[in-house]
RNA sequence: GCGGGUGUAGCUCAGUUGGUUAGAGCGUCAGAUUGUGGAUCUGGAUGCCGCGGGUUCAAAUCCCGUCACUCGCCCCA
């Protein structure tokens, strides 16, 4: 075949097999979120441009490199979702969502774009399931949402998962740190890789989460304090708050120091979840507080915490637990005929009993009995009915059960019965 | 943006130091005395050997370019 079109470079298709994993994710977090209070709001999948480069930051690699921007008829710059947090606080702002009583908890299931290399379990589109809760502070929120998704992955079965925590300081005592790890870094710049010299200037705060092993080195053996020494009284209390809360909860945990976030906005608390089982791409899920966004928008001060898992490496790592999704595809009934009339009786009947919801199948072409089993027995299904001459002379089918292979006669009007419903 | 690997049938892959009609398994379609599936057997169909150029009497095979996929760096879900 000579295919005229692929499917742009990054994105993927995904095939009824698949579909049905992401069914049965998308059903287990719309359940689990709801018991949480949360309920689903639906943004644009692109915004004004800035609504992205204020929000996640100018300096960022996302917003200088990973962005799809384009202009429309008018001139505008949009560009498409590169994250879901910018939109939804936007969205909480525009529609006065701040009049509930507070937390406001909001949470979203769509695509987000951004223009990288791909590679294992990095897509330029991929579905995020994110959460956002405004207007608490309390540590306890962080716990709680945290065990949000720790609840959803457990009921899907995944094991092997870590949760990492750190505390990246609020407008307070961060600036502080940035200001240490700046003048120390310039200082000893001679090993840091290219990068990170430039990091060192703009955001001292990434050099942390640098993979360079030269970097690693400057880190953990130049005794460079830690974030950790830097917290102000505010921020400590606040993580022990936030530990105490996932002690009460039961969610397991591990202290990162270095465990920095990709986006401007977060502030205190941030966490990841990490699977040994995917490849270079570990994190399936990323979030934390950003208590200055709102307001940086325009609106009230408002504390707020979030996260988000992306789909497609959940799936992944499903795949690789090996674990089976309880996903059924199977076929109520398939209808085989034999002959002219007996095909648009078949056909009727096939309209009738999917009224009641049930999954019924059959051939549209004469074919010889044979092929027709064939292709019930290849879809699955549970039952076939066999409609001939005979049948059709006596108002009946001959339903077989492919499990036993016992057959019996039912009439037309009984077979809904016959099928439960 | 930077590196490594790979492109042969719908899928997984084989294809010998370049040599004539390019193969296998799975899948698909048809059939095995005519109204019964899963097993087995028989038969059929499907390939611009990713694309473009070059070397050669001769290229799936060697060289260059290109595109795509893939893995990693970066970054992130």
């Amino acid at each position: 075949m000579n295919l005229k079109y692929t499917s742009p470079r990054g994105t993927k298709d995904v095939l009824p097999e698949e579909t049905a994993k992401w069914r049965y994710i998308k059903t287990v977090a719309r359940q689990v979120l709801n018991s949480f209070g949360y309920e689903e709001i639906i943004a644009p999948m692109f915004e004004h441009t800035d609504l992205f480069t204020r929000g996640i930051g100018e300096t960022s690699d996302i917003v200088t490199k990973e962005m799809y921007t384009f202009l429309d008829k008018k001139g505008r710059s949009l560009t498409l979702r590169p994250e879901g947090t910018a939109g939804v606080v936007r969205a909480y702002l525009q529609n006065g969502l701040y009049t509930l009583p507070a937390p406001v908890k909001l949470f979203y299931i769509g695509s987000m774009f951004r223009y990288e290399r791909p590679q294992a379990g990095r897509y330029r589109e991929h579905v995020q399931v994110g959460v956002e809760a405004f207007g608490s502070d309390s540590a306890y929120l962080d716990a709680e949402v945290i065990s949000a998704v720790v609840t959803i992955f457990t009921k899907l079965g995944l094991t092997g998962l870590t949760t990492q925590l750190n505390s990246i300081g609020c407008k307070e005592c961060r600036p502080k740190y940035t200001e240490f790890l700046r003048e120390h870094l310039i200082k000893n710049n001679s090993g840091l890789c290219e990068n990170c010299k430039v990091r060192a200037e703009k955001n001292p705060l990434r050099i942390l989460d640098c993979k360079e092993e030269s970097c690693k080195k400057i880190v953990n053996e130049g005794k460079l304090s830690k974030m950790s020494e830097y917290l102000c009284g505010n921020c400590v209390s606040h993580f022990d708050g936030l530990k105490d809360g996932l002690k009460i909860l039961k969610v397991n945990y591990k202290l990162n120091d270095s465990l920095v976030r990709g986006f401007d906005y977060y502030t205190g608390t941030v966490f990841e979840v990490h699977s040994e089982k995917l490849g270079a791409q570990t994190a399936i899920m990323g979030g934390g507080r950003y208590n200055n966004l709102v307001d940086e928008f325009g609106g009230e001060k408002t504390p707020a915490v979030g996260f988000g898992f992306g789909l497609e490496r959940l799936v992944s790592v499903i795949d690789a637990l090996e674990i089976k999704l309880p996903v059924e595809n199977t076929l109520d009934l398939f209808i085989v005929h034999l002959g002219f009339s007996a095909m648009k009786k078949a056909l009727e009947l096939a309209a009738e009993l999917r009224v009641s919801g049930k999954r019924v199948q059959m051939v549209y072409e004469e074919k010889n009995i044979k092929s027709q089993m064939k292709t019930a027995d290849a879809l699955k299904s549970g039952l076939v009915a066999i409609i001939g001459d005979n049948e059709l002379r006596d108002g009946v089918v001959t339903l077989k059960n492919m499990v036993n292979g016992s057959q019996k006669q039912v009439k037309f009007e009984n077979l809904k019965t016959e099928l439960g419903g």
